[in-house]
Formats: structure tokens, C-alpha cells, sequence
DNA sequence: CTAAAGTTTCAGTATTTTCTGAAAATTCAG
DNA sequence: CTGAATTTTCAGAAAATACTGAAACTTTAG
């Protein structure tokens, strides 16, 4: 079978590399990386030989990337072997990343938080300490609920508001002066 | 020496699993948490006892707390030992968050990318792998300026952003029909 | 139903990461 | 300079995580 090329490979081994700094693995950041890069679905057999892992390594790691929703299972007409492939549209897969990083991380944080800010201070450092937290839990709900609205634009508003960049102050400005009259 | 109570112990475990998801380790997560969440400066000794965690291990989280920037040393006069404490503002702690995360992550995968960009495609696969790479490069490029130009605006700004949320698509449509004529 | 093809599970091993205690280094008051 | 207070380093122990091979399981063609 063909080797992988040294473009690919490097982009492979950078995601390990990647893969292991964030809470995935390297053999699983590996495996994404090059169904992604891959022209066609491909085969967890592939995966195995390509990366040398063994086979139920690759079995586990792309279990964890459906979990993750950032791979497809696909079929080919006569081929009993599950064909694996990941969006290409990089747009796509961040958004897949962000929503599963904010159920797995952010909600549960959040949760914490307001739980713990319902409870009763019992002295002036856990008074001091729940004011923090709120900050805390101000911020974040702030960013997630920012981030639900931007999950729904489209690309190309998505695209056009990012490109925008600092110029939107500008706008939000002129916006303002005019809804709070001179 | 005061225990912690359960408010704060609740917090800061819950920081030590959250970090563990992220490259930093549990050990690290709680004892910035303690820092965060703490009216005064603390020293070592007293996050170790605390925590139940080894001096030494102590002296290597706040090591590591520093290279982040997530933590500041400060001195009470007549006391040699070194105080650690934690910007409260969310925000700040936010920016520097995703300002080092950028340094260390996002950097180097740009730079991994556009190399790979440059290199000749040995075949049809190599060219659509570098498609997808070229398509993985602009959006993250895009975003890393997007969020140059964010972190300098002033918090007040941001959050009016923030708070507008959807809303500024509206606004977008509006300057775009201007710009461009009805 | 049978058996071949393919996938998943899991117990045990290997590897990596974290954590500790002891020793070394640093800092600074006297 | 001396030595007490404090911090840091580091080799190795402990713990956690990743990985493998073999066996179990599932699916489907015939």
C-alpha cells in the first residue's frame, strides 16, 4: 500500500503533537488528521497500517472522534468495511469542536458555579470568594450566549463580521449615537 | 490553620478536573483556583497544606502558573516568603488565557500549515490535502486577526458587543446596504 | 443457519505524566 | 561572611493513561 506522502505526514504528526496538549491523544488527533486530509473515506485498517497503531487502537480512537461528531461512517456499495471521512469545510468542524467543548466543559462549569453561588457564605472570605465566582460565571454565560447567536449566522455573515474586525466599533458607535439621540 | 470551606473546596476540585481536560495538569488547575478565588495573596506553604499537595509540587505549579502569566508574585514587607495572586477580573484572566493559548497552539500550526503550503504536492492526494490544509490555514488566520483586533478594545466595548450578540447582523446589513447603494 | 469478514472489548503491559522527598541553591538579616 | 528561611531542582516512586493482542461479538453473504 502507499505510503504516506511528507506533506501528509507532517501535517499528521503535527496534530499528535497537538492533539496530546488539548484532552485528546495523540494517536486520536493522528487518526483525524488524516481522515481529514484524505481525498476519499477511508478504512480503519488504512488508519492502522498508515499510522502503525494496532488495530483496536484506531478502533477506540475513532469511536472517540464519533463521540466528538467530527467523523462520518460511510458505506461503499459492496464493501462490508466501515469508510470513515471528516467535513472538509474547516468552518464546519469548528463549530462541531466548540459545541462539544461547551456541553462537555463549559455547562458543567457554569452549573457549578451557580450552584455554588446559591450557597450561604459562612464567613468573609467565602463572601470575597462567591463574588469572584460570579464574575466568573458573568463572563462565561456572556461569551456562551454570544456564542449561540453567532452559531446561527451563516458563513458568509460569519465571515463578513469577522472580517469587519475592529472596523464594527465604528459601527456600533454610529448605532448608538443614533438610538440615543444627540 | 482554616480549612477550606466546602464553597471554596467544591470550586477548586472542580478546576483540578477542568484542567486536567486541558493541557494543564489537576494539580495546577487547584491551585490557581485557590489563588483566583482567595481575598489576599497566599504563599506557598499555605496552598500546599491546603491543597495536601508536596512543597515541591507547589513550587512547580506556580512555576508553571507563571510561564501562563495567570499568577503574580508579590511581597508583604518583612515577610520573606513569596506571595502568589490572581487577577479577579475575568476578563484579564480571559485575554491572557487565549493570548498564550494563541502563542503556544496557534502559532505553531499556522506556521506548520503555511510550510506545508509551500511544498511541491507530489500527487493528485498531496494537491487535495493541501486544498483542505489551505482551507484549515485561512479560517484560523482569520480568526487569530479577528481576535487581534477584539483584544484591543476596552472591555466596555466588547461587552456592548457581546451583548448585542445577533443583533449586529442587522447592523452589518444596514452599513452594507449603504455602503454599496440601494 | 454457517462461516467469513469485520469490529469491539478488555485484561494486561508499556509508556507517559505526575508527584514526592531529599538535597542543592538562593536570599537576606545580622 | 554565616546561617536560617525559603525556594528550586531532580531522581526515582507512584499513578494515570495509552496501547496491544487475543478473544468475543456482530453482521451479512451464501
Amino acid at each position: 500500500m502507499e505510503r504516506l506522502s511528507p506533506l501528509v505526514r507532517e501535517f499528521v504528526t503535527h496534530f499528535g503533537e497537538m492533539g496530546s496538549r488539548w484532552g485528546i491523544n495523540r494517536t486520536v488527533g493522528q487518526i483525524y488528521a488524516l481522515i481529514f486530509v484524505s481525498a476519499e473515506p477511508v478504512h480503519a485498517d488504512y488508519l492502522a497500517e498508515q499510522l502503525s497503531f494496532s488495530r483496536s487502537n484506531v478502533s477506540m480512537g475513532l469511536k472517540e472522534l464519533q463521540a466528538w461528531r467530527l467523523v462520518k461512517l460511510t458505506h461503499f456499495p459492496g464493501d462490508r468495511r466501515e469508510y470513515f471521512e471528516a467535513p472538509s469545510d474547516a468552518w464546519e468542524v469548528f463549530r462541531t469542536l466548540a459545541e462539544e467543548r461547551r456541553r462537555r466543559e463549559i455547562e458543567p462549569t457554569l452549573s457549578m458555579l451557580r450552584h455554588a453561588m446559591l450557597e450561604n457564605p459562612r464567613n468573609d472570605a467565602d463572601k470575597i470568594a462567591q463574588e469572584k465566582m460570579r464574575g466568573m460565571y458573568e463572563l462565561i454565560e456572556m461569551l456562551s450566549k454570544w456564542f449561540d447567536d453567532v452559531q446561527q449566522m451563516d458563513s458568509k455573515t460569519l465571515m463578513q463580521l469577522l472580517k469587519m474586525g475592529a472596523k464594527v466599533q465604528k459601527l456600533l458607535a454610529l448605532a448608538k449615537g443614533r438610538s440615543s439621540g444627540s
